[in-house]
DNA sequence: ATTCTCCTGTTACAATCGTTTCAGAATCCG
DNA sequence: CGGATTCTGAAACGATTGTAACAGGAGAAT
């Protein structure tokens, strides 16, 4: 009988219990959702690269009676998804209350709420600013777990603008770097509890230099906070053995979308040229 | 050929010059549009209160070939319908009031819950179960921007067990990797939309060799579901150019803390000397 | 009223559809 | 490694589809 649960999801859910030609099959229509299952099974089945048999497979294991019995339903979902637009997540929960995910995911959240309530908006506001300006270079460090946050920013930034460059990991690059920084460069810089030697000496050195720092921290606020011209302090507890870096994320994020609306006239032709570069490399998916 | 003009209007457009039979069925269409010419002729007829040969006429009044032709440039118009609102939502968000940093922590907060809601808790503990397995080796790898995520999952794995490799970012380093893996090994992947053929790829003959794979990707999935024993999916919109990896990210922390509660009488000690070494190394700041 | 013209639905038919069967392939497991 | 099990696509099937041909029927003009 046709269930009127999102289909989507229930594809999703039942991902797990799929088989190999199954699961490319989900996937595909997944990804062309919802009009991939419009037309006729076996169109279907080819696009899918699988055979009409699975296709069939597939949606009994969903629960339908066969191909049409499953296209029925999904045509009801689809006039419901025109006639109301807004998707309704009123889904019950799937995992049990005590589970790591639900903890982990109720703490990431209780965060993010506790750091947007604590960032001034005109420090977010000043380092967006300082990021977006075309006349400064910007350069990335962070410590031994922050660095993969560091890196995170620098390969969007360079879709967004030049001049962008990550302080490798290795502290034998750092020198150089700091040798090629000049007054007016930004220097973003990572820097969360078990605060790091290192990181607080280039943050050092870089003011020195005439670098302005924006510095993303922790809520007990690196001492490298000394040098810096805008901090941003997050809140990362998590119910684990270490500290969640997920809040920095999102703040690396919401700074990128920042930076991005301040200079789109210039990234908006940079990210055309950009995806032109990758279609032509092929590196991304061809679909025949 | 099939026209992208919207389809209703070309429809209230021909009424005059239609007849009585094909007047009643396009009516009975446009009130029941689209959904109504989505079926067979034959369904569409007797909803219309018309006989099938009128339903091709109609279409071909309006410059169809047929019925094949007419339902086909439907189709293709549905989704255009499907795909603007979808989009237009992610994008919206629920406040366009508000500054970024407000906007962008409710999607990321939307984004977990709804993550949360339609992760199988069955598949992340078993997934869970196999990167703690201290019998197989771990690989992990990452496209152009969620590699930093494979990045950091690394860097902490490396923490809780040995064993662990990243594989990089330079697609030459992937061969030898591959060949050096055994059945048993675990792969983690993560992709992202805008798949990229190169890690499908690594997947593919990962899987040849025997390796399991454990696939972090969004909720369209990523074709590299089809080789992979465990599926991850992951919400990811955002108000901003691109998506938002936060989610990954706390899914990548869940299952390092469920690792870790798995492994901890070995992880601890583990933890312990890595301390020892890192204090001695003077690589943390001392506090005078 | 008759004829003519244009609609309209019934019928017939080939094409395509969705489904079932089954044998080989892949995978799992000891 | 080999046997058991599961998965998968080729082939074959009836059912249904979309279309073409045809004949009856409604209405207009004479």
């Amino acid at each position: 009988m046709p269930l009127t649960a999102p289909m989507d999801e229930e594809l999703r859910l039942a991902l797990p219990d799929l088989t190999r030609a199954e699961r490319q099959l989900a996937s595909h229509i997944l990804t062309h959702y919802p009009v991939a299952a419009l037309g006729s099974i076996t169109a279907l089945a080819r696009a899918g690269g699988v055979s009409s048999p699975t296709v069939v497979r597939l949606v009994q294991k969903l629960g339908y009676k066969g191909y049409s019995d499953f296209q029925r339903a999904l045509r009801a979902q689809v006039e419901a998804m025109l006639v109301s637009p807004l998707v309704k997540q009123a889904h019950s929960g799937a995992a049990p209350e005590g589970h790591v995910l639900t903890r982990f995911a109720g703490a990431v959240a209780e965060n993010l709420q506790a750091t947007l309530a604590q960032i001034d908006p005109t420090e977010f506001d000043a380092a967006a600013a300082l990021l977006a300006d075309p006349t400064r270079r910007i350069f990335a460090m962070g410590g031994r777990i922050t660095h993969a946050i560091a890196d995170y920013f620098v390969t969007l930034m360079k879709v967004i603008r030049p001049e962008v460059l990550l302080m490798s990991d290795m502290s034998n690059a750092w020198p150089p770097a700091l040798l090629d920084m000049k007054p007016g460069d930004v220097l973003l810089v990572f820097d969360i509890r078990r605060y790091e030697n290192a990181v607080l000496q280039v943050a050092e050195v870089a003011r020195e230099r005439g670098a302005e720092i924006v510095l993303i921290t922790d809520r007990w606020v690196s001492p490298a906070a000394a040098h810096a011209r805008h901090v941003l302090p997050c809140h990362i507890e998590a119910p684990s053995a270490w500290d969640s870096n997920a809040t920095l994320l999102v703040l690396v994020e919401t700074l990128l979308a920042a930076v991005q609306g301040l200079t789109w006239e210039v990234t908006e032709p940079r990210m055309k040229r950009l995806e032109d570069l990758y279609t032509r490399t092929r590196l991304f998916r061809r679909y025949r």
